[in-house]
RNA sequence: UGCCGAAUGGUGUAACGGUAGCACAACAGACUCUGGAUCUGUUUGUCAUGGUUCGAAUCCAUGUUCGGCAGCCA
């Protein structure tokens, strides 16, 4: 007997699809797409766009399409074109045969021109720039019709294939619309719709020098493709009568509907194209993939994994209001998802050596450790235990708060697999430093040995000096230091909250020896301290270099801050 | 002050006139050879004021606050 359940609850669009599909529109077809102008990589917020319009498609038995907005060409690039095709491969969607790019739709578009100004629903504006701003009037202020705007049809057309011809210079004129110059909807007061710039197109070169603007590519390309819902975020609201106006007037065949949501933000970071390539280009990060971006390059470097981020969108929900998601949701999934995956290892960071006064010079015990407690199909492994080991800095305390489960002077703690071990001697440098700690191991407590169920309230991790590797670890921090760092304030520059400590670079790390054959995107958890990745750019055998995708949840830490106020 | 939107705990998001729920965060505890994981529990919310109704987060009115729109960008 099944209990009465309820529905699981919708999104408004996909509840709006549902409404959709069960009127019988659009013949029961769900087509959408994904609409990336190539010009920047794509970032946390077009994964949950990608997430939206591929996972609809999915969920409907549709089918959604990756289209390229390319009708700028002056910042437009064909590297854009291609992180952006591996960013969406990466985070695991498919887009069959449905790539398009709007440019392949020039020359129709033209054509719809055309046949605007025969309609006599569009003309050829010789205003400057400038003007055209002034005629345009303000939200409280009205407009002022073009002195071009009732030139004849005949006019228009020869104009504008002049236009197209390139007898014109760059700004000297544009098609607009023909609408209401005194709209309340600023987007309805004759838009302009095509412009003249003389610029080589990364897709069709020298082909044209008049480009179709957002307005007009976007609502015909839609079209064109058989796009039943077009799903873009809130500030295309308003540009909404603008497209349905468009599709009206032409009398296309089909009419898309356009859907808008709340666009994702994140905090203490930054979602604007143009600020992540200011970023880039003052060098503020290493580049786009930057493990500290918010890119999809950039999270992908630094290890994070498509299926944490497709959970990621998932549970931030589809909406119209305005939001800040708190890092602690996205850090969340990932953890989630790597702690069920990933492989334990252990490292240390910032190496303190010590030294097993009552263990055998020479003598060398390999230690079965378990791979993840998680998943008992990964099996154990053999570490390497000697007389001379490494442990962390941050697990020795010679004047321990209270609550300090770890190696104090004259207290025990258990290495992790291995021995309990007390300290018995601590030896400092001339600057007073702690270098060295001299221990003794109980001989009986020995994982599995006699006395090795003694309760012990802390256990650390260590690696065998001698058989430890070399490698580099780089800590990564929030990009900023302030919740809302794209928030423009008045006198201050957005970068001045820059976290200089945003990245820490540790290059006396020594790990255990059976990640010397880690490669280069490999994921491991370092017991104790968080999940890391084989940087894909700068690692190489025998020189590992690996990124902190995220911390472990830190118990201690929060305890101490408290303590410390 | 024109137009278009949106307001539910700290942050997100449900509830579609009938018990305000879930997740993250926070807090407390259990367990633990990872101060991880897991488990248990706790705190915190319907923007305001009216109205309709047996009953309102939901419907109506007024107001308030926040966001978007004045590129030949997308």
């Amino acid at each position: 007997m099944s209990t009465p359940e309820a529905a699981p609850s919708l999104d408004f669009i996909r509840e709006r699809i549902t409404a959709d599909l069960a009127a019988g529109k659009n013949g029961g077809k769900v087509i959408t797409r994904f609409p990336p102008e190539p010009n920047g990589y794509l970032h946390i917020g077009h994964a949950k766009s990608i997430c939206l319009n591929f996972g609809i498609a999915r969920q409907f038995k549709g089918v959604c399409h990756l289209r390229f907005d390319d009708t700028n060409p002056t910042r437009e690039d064909v590297e854009y074109v291609n992180s952006i095709q591996e960013d969406v491969r990466w985070l695991g969607f498919d887009w069959a045969d449905k790539k398009f790019y709007a440019s392949d739709y020039f020359e129709k578009l033209y054509q719809f021109a055309v046949e605007l100004i025969k309609r006599g629903k569009a003309f050829v504006c010789d205003l400057t720039p400038e003007e055209m701003i002034q005629y345009r009037g303000a939200p409280s202020v009205p407009g002022k019709e073009s002195p071009y705007r009732n030139r004849p049809i005949a006019e228009n057309l020869d104009l504008f294939q002049r236009m197209r011809n390139g007898e014109f210079a760059d700004g000297s004129r544009t098609l607009r619309a023909k609408i209401d110059i005194n709209s309340p909807n600023i987007h309805m007061r004759d838009p302009a719709i095509y412009r003249i710039r003389k610029a080589e197109h990364h897709r069709t070169g020298n082909q044209w020098c008049i480009y179709p603007m957002y307005d007009f590519a976007h609502c015909l390309s839609d079209m064109i493709e058989g796009i039943t819902h077009s799903i873009c975020t809130l500030e295309f609201e308003v540009h909404r009568p603008l497209y349905d106006w468009i599709l009206d007037v032409l009398e296309t065949p089909c009419h898309p509907q356009q859907i808008e949501f709340a666009r994702l933000n994140l905090n203490y970071t930054v979602m604007s194209k143009r600020k992540l390539l200011e970023l880039v280009q003052e060098n503020r990060v290493t580049g786009w993939d930057d493990p500290r971006m918010p890119t999809v390059a950039g999270m992908r470097r630094r290890g994070y994994t498509p299926e944490s981020i497709r959970e990621f969108a998932d549970r931030v929900g589809v909406a119209k209001r305005e939001n800040i998601i708190d890092l602690a949701l996205l850090e969340y999934c990932v953890r989630e998802d790597l702690n069920k995956r990933s492989l334990r290892a252990m490292g240390v960071l910032r190496p303190i050596k010590v030294i097993l006064d009552n263990y055998p010079e020479g003598q060398v015990e390999e230690l079965e450790a378990i791979n993840n407690p998680e998943d008992p199909a990964a099996g154990t492994r053999k570490v390497p235990f000697s007389k001379e080991l490494y442990i962390d800095q941050e697990d020795f305390r010679e004047n321990p708060p209270p609550k300090y489960f770890r190696l104090t002077p004259g207290g025990e703690v258990r290495l992790r697999y291995a021995y309990i071990i007390k300290c018995v001697q601590v030896v400092k440098n001339a600057q007073g430093d702690v270098v060295e700690l001299h221990c003794t191991i109980d001989p009986g407590s020995k994982s599995g040995g006699p006395t090795s169920n003694r309760k012990i309230k802390g256990t650390i991790h260590w690696v065998s000096a001698s058989h430890s590797i070399p490698a580099e670890v780089r800590l990564y921090d929030r990009l900023f230091t302030v919740e809302d760092p794209g928030r423009e304030q008045e006198g201050v520059d957005w970068k001045s909250n820059i976290n200089p400590h945003s990245l820490e670079v540790l290059t006396q790390c020594r790990l255990e020896p059976s990640l010397t054959k880690a490669t280069a995107g490999e994921r491991y958890q370092f017991e104790r301290q968080g999940y890391f990745c084989v940087d894909a750019r700068d690692s190489a055998p025998g020189k590992l270099v690996f990124n902190r995708t995220v911390t472990l949840r830190d118990t201690w830490a929060k305890i101490e801050g408290k303590s410390q106020g």
